[in-house]
RNA sequence: GUGGUUGUAGCUCAGCUGGUUAGAGCGCUGGUUUGUGGAUCCAGAGGUCGCCGGUUCGAACCCGGUCUUCCACCCCA
């Protein structure tokens, strides 16, 4: 019988306790701004029905699905003729259920069974694994998490202006100070189109202007071209794309830019609205970019989109979303703006480290270790650790008779700050040694008073 | 999904144009010290050279397939 060397699926990783910890420290500090800002917590299974997921993501995210083959003898209703016709055929005869692509279509799932439960504006936050049966890459993973939160039931900037607020302070408490939160409006991107003469093509133009930090200006004009535009209409684009300024001063351009067009102007005065509702608040634009060309794939945003990105690292966007004004249509339930964005854990994970940003004293677990040389030093080792615990003292003791070599080198590998040491001298005067490892001082002292030397 | 890339000890990597028993550093275990860790010194354990097949007298090395890693495209957190 050969044993196989066991091995993850790709794209998957284990956390092992000091990932842990360092997740921890992110997910702590996301889940208590989502907190701070009103959002309460939802859950939803990591499988939905296929025909929840399929059609919300395009062709392309079709997929990236992963797919649950159906339990029991998955091929009972498949014909020789389902396989003929090929996989796309068939897959609806051998597989019902899929993983979730992330956690804005289940939330509107949510939202449209509970319709009448949940009370509006509804502003929910969700951190759970999503999947993608993607090829990995650096920050690209199959399995990851999301931090998502959004608002349903209101037309309001206000959430807009939460959104870029609850950015700014979660960066700030994760020491990041180089990033910027790029900002534009689908409506601007729509009034470009109908400004250049291509009215209703601006999807096309998005995935195409979006790569322009990427590929340059002369790639995306053959692309565009390749696409079927007219030169002479992406010439137009020209002064967009030579764009500088402040975000005030690129917005008074495209006042003027747009003017031609109804929801050009919209997009433009949403704009507006969300930096006035900033200063309103008492914060100010520092990191909020206003972007002519950020466009974002996904087609559901109908008004603001958001990105962010940590300047000087090798990591893509950390954190997007946007408005989509009828996400919920497509389960039937209309009229439902909503906005919302998502962190992404795994590549904040990665930037984090890459800055080397991660507070050092992650690994805080026991504090003190308890070793004794005998027999003896068990029972009264369980007495002085009862006592630690008591008070709060997070603290163990090693579970074999071992040389006390050997227990602090244990003490030592999982960085625990103090040793308490007892033998049959502690035992007789009813004391502990204390010795703190990083110092190296040892002190004999009472149980008390080493519970509170290893407090204070 | 398309193209490329990587895989040798727990980790980071050597290994000359295919040639006998595959090496180093770090880590690990034990000892120096049978009441004291992190330093030094000494000793030791540990490898189906990703997996399967082929070429060859002979393969870690060449060829094919497969899995994995990373990268570009696509897309995205």
């Amino acid at each position: 019988m050969a044993i196989k060397k066991p091995s993850l699926p790709k794209g998957t990783r284990d956390f092992g306790p000091l990932q842990m910890a360092r997740r921890n420290y992110i997910f702590d500090i996301i889940k208590d701004t989502f907190k701070l800002f009103g959002f309460q917590q939802l859950e939803t299974p990591a499988m939905e029905n296929l025909s929840t997921l399929t059609g919300k993501y395009g062709d392309e995210g079709d997929q990236l699905l992963f797919k649950i083959l159906n339990s029991g003898d998955y091929l009972k209703d498949v014909s020789p003729q389902d396989l003929e016709s090929g996989a796309v055929a068939t897959l609806s005869k051998v597989s019902e259920k899929g993983l979730r692509y992330d956690l804005t279509v289940p939330f509107a799932r949510y939202v449209v069974m509970n319709r009448n439960e949940v009370t509006y504006p509804f502003k929910r936050y969700q951190i759970q694994p999503v999947w993608r049966a993607d090829r990995p890459q650096r920050g690209r993973y199959r399995e990851f998490y999301q931090c998502d939160a959004d608002v349903v039931g209101t037309d309001s900037l206000v959430c807009e202006l939460e959104i870029l607020l609850m950015i700014k302070r979660v960066f700030s408490k994760l020491g990041l100070k180089d990033y910027s939160i790029k900002l534009n409006n689908r409506k601007v991107l729509a009034g470009l189109a109908e400004v250049i003469g291509v009215p209703g093509r601006e999807s096309e133009l998005c995935v195409a202007i979006d790569k322009l930090d990427k590929i340059g200006w002369g790639k995306v004009q053959e692309e565009l071209v390749s696409r079927g535009f007219d030169p002479k209409d992406i010439e137009k684009l020209q002064p967009i794309i030579d764009l500088k300024g402040s975000n005030q001063e690129k917005l008074s351009f495209l006042k003027d830019f747009l003017s031609s067009s109804e929801v050009g102007i919209k997009g433009i005065e949403e704009l507006q609205s969300v930096l006035d509702l900033l200063a309103s608040y008492g914060s100010d634009e520092t990191y909020v970019d206003f972007d002519v060309v950020l466009a974002r794939g996904l087609s559901y945003y109908t008004g603001a989109i958001f990105e962010v990105k940590v300047n000087k690292v090798s990591i893509g966007s950390v954190s997007g979303g946007g408005r989509y004004d009828n996400l919920t249509g497509v389960f039937g339930l209309e009229g439902v703006s909503g906005v919302g964005f998502s962190f992404g854990v795994d590549r904040i994970y990665d930037v984090l480290e890459e800055l080397d940003l991660f507070p050092k004293d992650q690994l805080e677990g026991t504090k003190v270790l308890v070793t004794y040389f005998d027999e003896e030093g068990v029972s009264y080792g369980l007495r002085v650790l009862a006592a630690l615990r008591n008070s709060g003292v997070e603290s163990e003791l090693y579970p074999d008779l071992a040389k006390i070599k050997k227990q602090f080198t244990y003490a030592d590998k999982k960085q625990i700050p103090y040793v308490i040491v007892l033998g049959s001298e502690e035992i007789n005067s009813n004391k502990v040694s204390l010795k703190d490892l990083k110092t190296g001082e040892q002190t004999t002292l009472s149980i008390e008073e080493a519970i509170q030397a290893v407090k204070s």
